[in-house]
DNA sequence: TCCTGTCCTTACATTTACCTTACATTTTTG
DNA sequence: CAAAAATGTAAGGTAAATGTAAGGACAGGA
């Protein structure tokens, strides 16, 4: 169900609420989403919009200085990302049923975070699947979609920890991504104790990754303070 | 894909609701086709046809004068030409059991315009080309239009709910299928709840296209990920 | 050299997701 | 309406995925 290069997509969420727009981010956040913008406003939405270029929007149907409906107009003649609408129950029905067509999806308030994920990564797979990049490390490839590694022309499967922990890192390609960090990724919420069982699947996913797993050059250790992924051009 | 003798096929399109006609006929008129005719009731419809004649047809399940089965009924009887219907989400979908076989597909409303267009492309393109593509697996081949299975030389049918599981995991061919997804796909509303007779519809497809369906080779499991089709050349 | 702490490696135990089956229920068909 | 087919449900079984733990390697410091 989770996590890759959909992840990365730029996302804009537009709300009045500030307590909404907390509770959606976090949401967004906990499931592997890196590049959020918010907004409270229309005019702010188009300003954002501008120098962000997103590439998916969740809008309010109710806005201070307008209608989501209007905006996604605005946007939609300039660029072309898919939206997601919030509505709450009752609010606007007539005006609702007949431009909720123009949406890609909408969802009534209050949701549960659950159903709020699971429609906006179906929309992000529909709008975007034909895109399914390798990840090109020293020695091997990856393929998110197909959860597997591509060594010497093998075709070697990942589990679904080895996949998640794999997209944590190369979320941060580069970058040193700490323990505790992975096992958040991995393990969600109270992700404590779970170290040594972090390690382990380290290792394993170097046995599939790497041409040599106990010299790594992948998948490398910086003693203290975590591990980092070497992606080619990151 | 594009400027194609598909493109001038002749489109019936019925829904009651105005904005959505439009919505639907511009989608179509952007990616090229020429022929589009609307009607907003069964009875407009029944009219339409008669003298225009189409070669393929949307319809929404709910309209004003009866449900959009009976028209396809009242349609079928007389002209052969395939259906794609639109169906909204939440709306009663009883009826809606038991078909989607063969040329004809649904779509739940709201839908991607990408979306859409690719099922009509692929509906035109199975239905008015010749030969019918068979898509092969690893050790039997499915045959779409008809709905069945060809194994050892055997024609083994499929049922409506094994058809558009299928239709799912072929339309992601080698990529994992969520479950989540699975059972959007096959259930559309509400897809919540019917992880376990997935389940069985999966062993029950397994006994169809696979040699020993206690170690598939053509749908194979991704623990804890999901599912996948094998297809040569994907 | 020994000690200390961190990480590696391995073998093994446990768990969880999935399989399998038989049966109940619903829907379609004649 | 009865029979047949399709679909949904539930329970026990299983293997693959995951977790655990113990011994080992290695570096840095005293």
């Amino acid at each position: 169900m989770n996590s890759d290069y959909l992840k990365q997509k730029r996302i804009l969420l537009v709300d009045d609420e500030p307590e909404l727009l907390d509770m959606v981010a976090s949401i967004l956040n906990e499931d592997g989403f890196q590049n959020i913008k918010t907004a409270k406003t229309i005019a702010e939405a188009v300003a954002v919009s501008k120098e962000y270029a997103p590439e998916f929007a969740i809008l309010d149907v109710m806005l201070p200085d307008g209608s989501g409906f209007d905006l996604m107009k605005q946007l939609k003649s300039t660029f072309d990302y898919p939206v997601l609408f919030l509505t709450a129950r009752g609010e606007d029905d007539d005006k609702f049923r007949g431009f909720s067509l123009g949406a890609d999806d909408y969802m009534v308030k209050p949701f549960l975070p659950k159903e709020l994920l699971f429609r906006i990564n179906a929309i992000l797979r529909r709008s975007y699947k034909d895109e399914n990049p390798l990840v090109k490390l020293p020695g091997s490839e990856i393929d998110f979609d197909r959860a597997e590694v591509i060594k010497n022309g093998k075709h070697i499967p990942l589990t679904a920890k080895e996949h998640s922990i794999l997209a944590a890192l190369y979320r941060n390609a580069g970058r040193i991504v700490t323990i505790d960090a992975l096992c958040e990724a991995a393990w969600g919420d109270n992700p404590f104790g779970y170290e040594n069982s972090l390690m382990a699947h380290i290792r394993r996913i170097r046995e599939k990754i790497e041409t040599d797993p106990s010299s790594p050059v992948a998948l490398i250790t910086i003693k203290g303070l975590g591990y980092k992924l070497i992606v080619e051009g990151k």
